[in-house]
DNA sequence: TCTGGGGTCCTAGGACCC
DNA sequence: TCTGGGGTCCTAGGACCC
């Protein structure tokens, strides 16, 4: 296959850059986005609050101690979802095929519509331009062949960079970053890698180091191998059906009084439910999270008879398994999770193909069976998408 | 300073059926 | 009398990401 032109564009700081454009008076000041209470962590700091050493997941206290006039907003999470609705459409029209990553970020693909381009770089170019003027949002672009690529090249300027990672770059661009810069390796593995003597993405890409890696990382060893090699084959997806759903909440305090608890649940179990159903979701793998005081966690899920989106279900289903798994530990956080979901709205149009169209069904079927077996080839037919009626 | 909330994907064992 | 292999579903748990 011909070589691809793959962006990853990523919006800068989304939520702080989304509060300033909402209100003009917070530009240029150390804001973060978090929660209100005492236990609340920092969602995403402006780069003027990451000079005094803010960054995202770090406790509000301490972030507050390091900048006392740190300014604190609460998430406005449906304006986020506009404003991340609003980019995802932009780029849609300067290519189709975008993959978005998550809230503030996609991967496009432009191997064609760059072709229209004296330079490369033009087309980054113009977009971040015009995702800043338009939008007014600033973004960091990379551009590589693949998506690891991309996605390390974007991270490489920030704010409103421009990087291009070329697979003959890597060796003086990527190899050189520790183990902890890498796309995919957690906070789990680097003590373990960098215990055995792999502390740069140039000792993750080095064949000496395999088996030794292999040993230490298992099964998903291999892809981050690959990615580090400059290898990764992973195609776009633009399946973006959502799996699953939940709500939970840090108390404010831990608590062991069971009527406390089930006040609790119950306000969870109404929330997530008023969600499923304002997004036309049903769901039958309910679960309940619950963290101790001491940071054990456990997680216990079961599948109900139906699809549901009931607030009574969900709070009865949440209640029983937490009853039958509580330790009688005090609880600093409880969850409930919807999964094994189910939308009306996508099973009718499925239906409907099914009704009007049994031949084209069928090749359908047979595509998604080699897409499935054919990973780096994505094959479609002209037009899948039909109409509502 | 004391550790959020919302997700995705993968693995693995056991039950059950053929 | 002892025991196959494949497939699916369920549940628990974990790593990782933004």
């Amino acid at each position: 296959m011909a070589g691809r032109v793959l962006f990853h564009i990523d919006l800068n700081s989304f939520y702080a850059s989304a509060e300033v454009l909402k209100n003009s008076a917070l530009e240029g000041l150390p804001v973060v986005v978090a929660g209100l209470h005492r236990r609340s962590v920092v969602s995403t700091a402006s780069y003027e609050a990451r000079e005094f050493g803010v960054h995202s997941a770090m406790p509000l206290m301490m972030a507050q101690e390091k900048c006392p006039q740190l300014v604190v907003v609460q998430g406005d999470y449906s304006w986020y979802e506009e404003l991340s609705d609003r980019f995802f459409r932009f780029v849609k029209q300067f290519s189709p095929y975008v993959e978005p990553a998550s809230i503030d970020e996609c991967y496009v693909d432009v191997t064609e519509v760059i072709k229209q381009y004296k330079r490369p770089l033009d087309l980054a170019w113009t977009m971040q331009q015009q995702i800043y003027q338009k939008l007014h949002l600033p973004c960091s672009i990379g551009v590589g062949p693949n998506k690891f690529l991309a996605k390390m090249a974007s991270d490489m300027r920030k704010p409103m960079g421009i990087t291009v990672l070329r697979k003959q770059e890597i060796t003086t661009k990527l190899w050189p970053l520790s183990i902890t810069e890498m796309w995919g390796i957690g906070k789990k593995s680097h003590p373990l890698l960098i215990a055995n003597g792999i502390t740069t993405i140039g000792d993750l890409a080095n064949p000496e180091n395999e088996s030794k890696i292999m040993t230490l990382l298992g099964k998903h060893a291999y892809g981050y191998i690959q990615n580090a090699r400059g290898n990764d084959t992973n195609v776009l997806s633009f399946n973006t059906t959502v799996q699953s759903i939940s709500q939970s909440t840090t108390l404010d305090r831990d608590i062991e009084d069971y009527d406390e608890i089930k006040t609790v649940l119950r306000r969870l179990a109404k929330s997530l439910s008023r969600r499923a159903q304002n997004d036309d979701l049903k769901g039958r793998l309910i679960s309940v999270s619950i963290r101790y005081y001491d940071f054990t966690n456990a997680v216990r899920s079961m599948s109900y008879q139906e699809y549901t989106n009931d607030e009574t279900v969900l709070f009865e289903q949440a209640l029983y398994l937490f009853d039958r798994n509580h330790n009688g530990k005090p609880i600093r956080h409880l969850g409930i999770g919807l999964g094994s979901l189910f939308s009306r709205h996508k099973s009718i149009d499925q239906l409907q193909m099914k009704l009007d169209q049994p031949v084209k069904d069928s090749v359908e079927n047979v595509l998604e069976q080699l897409n499935a077996q054919l990973p780096g080839i994505h094959l479609t037919t002209a037009d899948k998408k039909l109409h509502h009626s």
